[in-house]
DNA sequence: CAATATTGGACAGTGGAACTATCCAAGTGT
DNA sequence: ACACTTGGATAGTTCCACTGTCCAATATTG
């Protein structure tokens, strides 16, 4: 297909197309002369996985294009996810680093965890530099919290693990380091939103026992459907 | 204290604070004549919350402000959860709406787990987007792996208003408020970061039973400390 | 074959977000 | 008396993610 079906079909504009092939987010098209290339499947969703990167998770271009690079060179699951996970941790990094304290209230957790980690891990740099915002805004995480949010987590962590490698079955690694980053990546927002969704309703439910709330009562506009 | 101390205190250069100012993010202090104005630690306090927010939870300014403002105007946690859930939703928000499909994913996830949500909720479209992204992808998330999820934050949400709950004594609601939206926002990073460091461990402990790894192998930059 | 449309490539321009800088007149401290 | 600070207003900067324009080469259509 030609430029103009891409865009068609992606749903973006020929320019932001060939920003992203300037970005080097889009592998370039298949010369066929000077003025003229073509694409196929694998650029339509190429560009449908920078849209949800960046739309629905919330990641950078610059961010994207080290996720795209990472999943195109990874030998492994755990290559792929870990690379990942290090580029992430770029996203609003312009902050002051992490406090001792809270470095080395990590690793205590991690160490009873039963879980190692190589000391400057980016991911424990951002969990302390998260305690050291709670301490500073007057509301620290006790240390029972931090130990009940580890357990809690943990178990999902093992599963998606665990959901990927029963998906290996040998070939396909591309197709499969891909997909391990992406869910990983695009579940962050499902986990969240149901954790807002839950609260809310642990919350009404102890606030409210009777079920007629007048409908002026609702915090969000209504949608119409 | 005058705006000099206060730069001083915060760490913020006085013309971003006057910006704050300007924006409605911090209050003004107490005019003491034409040309002066004094703080107190409150302003101090506002001012680290405000970078704990966008620094630590990645809000936008605008988002800041609308959960400040939920957070002074609100009577109560369930309102002022809701509405700095409500305000959370404009994150990454000029993409497509969600498909019915998925709403109708959501809506019948929920009515499984027992909660009762009116249709329009600003996550449970955030929830059904995330999914149509994980479709349009072509990593569809499987009605087991959402239910696992649902189940898995379910006792989260729970343990965290309880937690509320039995901190409230009666009175000082504002302080009670704010540490309840405080900490539901700044606790993200949090969860996200220890899914990451779980997944890591988990994958590590399935790869590589033998624990001499030589160092170069190690995916991220290390630390001087 | 001629007229029209499309493309790749280069480069400049736009709009929003979050600051950052400059001015100035009114006031403060010494 | 006089340098210094502040509030208020306004303008400028940097970064990001596009968006628009131009041109020569090439396809497509008549």
């Amino acid at each position: 297909m030609w430029m103009a079906e891409l865009s068609r079909l992606s749903g973006l504009s020929v320019p932001t197309i060939k920003f992203y092939l300037r970005e080097g987010l889009l592998p370039a098209g298949t010369a066929t002369g000077a003025t003229r290339s073509t694409y196929d499947e694998s650029h339509v969703r190429r560009l449908r996985l920078i849209r949800a990167l960046t739309d629905v998770a919330g990641l950078r271009l610059d961010t994207v294009k080290q996720v795209l690079d990472g999943i195109d060179s990874a030998e492994s699951w755990h290559d792929a996810v870990g690379s990942a996970h290090t580029r992430l941790a770029g996203t609003g990094e312009d902050s002051a680093p992490p406090t001792e304290a809270s470095l080395a209230r990590v690793d205590a957790l991690l160490e009873i965890q039963g879980w190692q980690l190589a000391p400057g891990h980016p991911q424990a740099e951002i969990l302390a530099r998260a305690l050291d915002a709670l301490d500073e805004v007057g509301h620290p995480m006790s240390e029972d919290m931090l130990w009940f949010y580890a357990h809690a987590i943990r178990p999902i962590a093992m599963e998606e693990v665990l959901w990927v490698h029963s998906d290996e079955h040998g070939e396909e690694i591309e197709a499969d380091v891909e997909s391990a980053v992406v869910r990983t990546i695009l579940t962050e927002p499902v986990i969240l939103a149901l954790r807002r969704i839950g609260q809310e309703n642990v919350s009404r439910q102890l606030n409210e026992p009777k079920p007629d709330v007048p409908p002026d009562m609702r915090m969000w506009p209504e949608r119409d459907r």
